[in-house]
DNA sequence: CCTCGCTAGTCGAAATTGTCATAGGGGGCA
DNA sequence: TGCCCCCTATGACAATTTCGACTAGCGAGG
């Protein structure tokens, strides 16, 4: 906020305080690109869908064009949505940063903060992470879901996709193999209930290319590697996937714990059973030479419980 | 802020919304790393003195330790004070990258994102900029203070401070060689009246490393290379070290065109006449291959106008 | 003891943010 | 065509945050 005392005027020159998006702005920001809509973003970052249209509105204004484009199907960055977005991303991430550094330097049980992909975090790991906080209230948790190739700060501990972490962490399996072949009903009351996987190659497969659940490795373990899907849409996020899946635009690869809700629900149906293996799955990976910490144990103990 | 509804208790663990500092606090924090207290800060900002002080301590309490140690001298960052300042730069920095990159998409007169060292700003080109903006109320400046030797964004222009740039700018001198030995009255009242550089170095001398007035030049200068002071302090800002001379803490070796102001009101004063003639400078520079503007050639008309 | 510059608190006002309820748009379906 | 669902954005209002004016109290310096 810039202000001259409380009168509205053009800015002096001299005391310079220059007006940037607030925090929550950024984190707005950022929820909406990930998850395609006002309303799944205030989901996930505990305000009112209209709180977040204003906030978005607000930091549009203060931009000075718009940051996404209100398509039916959902927001879609501009250009310079896209630059803020990424902006954003290494401004939240520093604040994280700073965190961590700070609470690393406070006496007693050790801050935890782990890495977590938004997803993962959205479907699996944030709706049973109470039951940790009241086992263990002395224990604080920083999740972040920022990635970058060199880490500025370790996590302790990595919520990780991947085929199989490297040798020198220490690491476990989660979940993530088992992968169906989903969409909603009305998806398949539009294209029909498939029973071949040429049936399935008529229709619309929709996939994240940095999310290895793809067309090609389900055709490959059904021995028809050469068999193409008719048509792909790619999107930029997982996240947007899984939403598209949702509303019926094309099917998807997911792993069966993510969308037991759904399944449970009907909102995502399986017709013909089709799955395949997945080499890639979820661990929760220990970075090597991580000293054991009481809270890390601690954690480590309680997810081995949730995944019985 | 972080809320869940209206009722206050401890955070739900699906909707998250990670308490960060607000954008405003960061640039407090900054302004007061480098200006030493809230009131010196406050008139950088462009907020009052107490509006500082409760951003401070609010952002303290949301780090859960003081940022500053409160000194009769000023005030001086903790530990994590220097991690969170740090960071804070990282994050503004940032979001004045994005607000660069998205201005240059637009159309019409290019912005200008000239990077201005916090000294220089604050003393010479801020005060003077008004007349720039009543010049050119369409010309977009943006100010930033930033500088990492591998620069994200590149300005347009340069405010440099160095011997002589690089020969494949584009560039001219502004001023600096000039340099006086200063301090406030006070100082040489409890010192005395220096005649001879002997009288000079029983003092006391201030510094900042990065800031190459020292001591060693002026003594180098004056034929009396071996000549060392007595006691000499450093800061961590040269801001830090104008403000500590204005105390009477110790002699600052300073630009004359930085302080003309306080050498006209008494507040600074120059006995015996010692003075330098620098290396160093302040140079206006554009970088190698810089497309010309308009806004630039008008900028640097301003610029050239302000030097007479 | 006085003065100066500082931080931090109180009070009241202004600005910002958030929620609730709702309008209106668009897609999908019967 | 009408209905339903999901969406964004708006208005009204309340809650919260932020700010400025003013001041208390502290410590250094003279």
């Amino acid at each position: 906020m810039t202000r001259m005392g409380r009168s509205k005027g053009r800015m002096s020159a001299r005391p310079h305080r220059r007006r940037l998006p607030s925090t929550a702005a950024l984190q707005v920001l950022l929820a909406i690109a990930e998850r395609g809509s006002t309303s799944a973003a205030a989901e996930s970052i505990a305000l009112s869908q209209s709180a977040v249209s204003k906030q978005l509105l607000g930091l549009e204004e203060l931009i000075g064009s718009p940051a996404f484009v209100r398509t039916p199907h959902g927001m879609v960055a501009t250009e310079v949505g896209r630059i803020y977005i990424e902006h954003a991303r290494t401004a939240l991430k520093a604040m994280e940063d700073a965190a961590l550094l700070a609470a690393r330097l406070k006496p007693g049980p050790r801050v935890l903060r782990l890495q977590v992909p938004p997803i993962f975090g959205d479907r699996w790991l944030l709706p049973r992470f109470m039951s940790f906080s009241d086992e263990h209230p002395d224990i604080e948790v920083q999740f972040t879901t920022f990635i970058s190739p060199q880490q500025s700060e370790m996590p302790d501990g990595i919520f990780q996709f991947c085929i199989t972490p490297m040798a020198d962490s220490e690491s476990f399996y989660l979940f993530g193999n088992d992968v169906l072949l989903v969409s909603a009903p009305s998806y398949f009351e539009r294209y029909g209930m498939p029973r071949t996987l040429d049936d399935l190659s008529g229709g619309v497969m929709l996939e994240h290319p940095q999310t290895p659940f793809h067309w090609q490795h389900f055709a490959a373990h059904h021995h028809r590697a050469e068999l193409a899907m008719r048509h792909t849409t790619r999107f930029g996020y997982y996240t947007m996937v899984i939403r598209a899946a949702l509303a019926g635009q094309g099917m998807a690869l997911i792993p069966r714990e993510l969308i037991t809700d759904e399944l449970a629900s009907g909102r995502f149906i399986n017709p013909g059973g089709f799955t395949y293996p997945s080499a890639y799955g979820y661990w929760f990976v220990t970075p090597p030479n991580a000293r054991q910490s009481g809270s890390m144990n601690a954690f480590k103990a309680w997810l081995n419980g949730q995944m019985r």
